[in-house]
DNA sequence: TGCGGAAAGCGAATACCATTAGTCTTGAAA
DNA sequence: TTTCAAGACTAATGGTATTCGCTTTCCGCA
């Protein structure tokens, strides 16, 4: 039976994402991601050293596809020959929707504290330098630390209470109010 | 030797909250937590159903604390005589500085995916209530909804990012740019 | 004063879990 | 044809939460 080849690093990651997507992460076994796969567990260990580092793979993924997507967003504001702040906002209703989208995948690669299975953070920093500039377009350079940090709050923290159905008032729409939310910090930071 | 009582619910909730602040919501196992307590595991099985429900009884306890801290600041920025947008960002302070001073116990509280572990919202609605009272002030009736839901996404996103070294440009001083942050999110609130 | 029930602890067992070590099968290269 | 490494396997280890039935101790009531 054995030698046949019947996963790839690809194949596991995938199969891994959809059962996170569909049962949360904590349900992720690798028992049972194993005989999804129809292999067992011990043989994982021939592609990832460790649970772990099978998680952290996956964030990585995550968080490439993630400013993808407000990469991809970004090009349709410049085509349209939009202001900064215009193109922030944009940017920000990409974030939310993508979030939202891979609600499971988002919040594990956002809430892991295990250092094993965080990413790089290296990695992203010239991605998210891009969007600082962007910020300093509104605010000045010497005020974009501050701007970045902000707006990725902002978003951060809004998807994750809206997940976690921490927001107490249940009544009202959430897109309007993120919206609203979003514009107020672009607005006030502009007036400076 | 059963019987003379060795534990209550109160030190099992002391002690598993100080094991969780030393060693992080991961490393909390019933069988180390009972030892801890001198006496063993089953035994904790009288004085919660399961280890989910002493989880939503930890969860429950941060919970009033923190908004026990929010409380006490605002006291102060009343006492004071101070405008509510100055208020607002003397709370947002105190909630920042509650989290980290807290952090495990505040991510957890946060990020339990688990129904069974999360405090039932309808707890603290009258608690929110207050503050987007105070955001009323600044920006309107109208606009209080999605104020309070901006203002509680960029504290909780601030420091959810920061506690988990999501902050690419570790440069920069953490303090100004959250009083930056919040800042221009109270201007732009105030602004319209 | 004595008795019965309830409460609080325990040991043992169950069913998972990630991980490791060692073994077998296979196909391709020599 | 033989060799060898890669990919899978079985079996075992130590950890986890949880359940069950049992024992011991105390308190209230007769």
């Amino acid at each position: 039976m054995p030698y046949p080849v019947q996963v790839t690093p690809e194949r596991i990651l995938e199969q891994a994402g959809a059962m996170i997507d569909a049962e949360g992460a904590a349900a992720l076994s690798l028992g049972r991601l194993a005989a999804a796969l129809g292999i067992k567990a011990p043989s994982l260990y021939r592609y990832f050293a460790s649970k772990d580092a099978l998680i952290r793979a996956l964030n990585e993924q995550h968080n490439r596809r993630l400013f993808a997507v407000m990469d991809a967003a970004d090009a349709e504001g410049v085509d349209a020959g939009e202001t900064a702040l215009a193109r922030l906002a944009r940017i920000a209703h990409a974030y939310r929707a993508f979030a939202k989208a891979n609600a499971s995948a988002y919040v594990l690669a956002m809430t892991t504290r295990e250092p094993d299975q965080l990413p790089d953070v290296r990695d992203d920093e010239p991605r998210v330098l891009v969007y600082q500039r962007l910020l300093a377009e509104l605010v000045g350079e010497a005020e974009s630390l501050a701007a970045i940090r902000g707006l990725l709050a902002l978003m951060h923290g809004y998807v994750m209470l809206e997940l976690h159905n921490q927001f107490r008032r249940s009544g009202g729409d959430f897109d309007a109010t993120y919206d609203a939310a979003v514009r107020a910090f672009l607005n006030g930071l502009a007036q400076r």
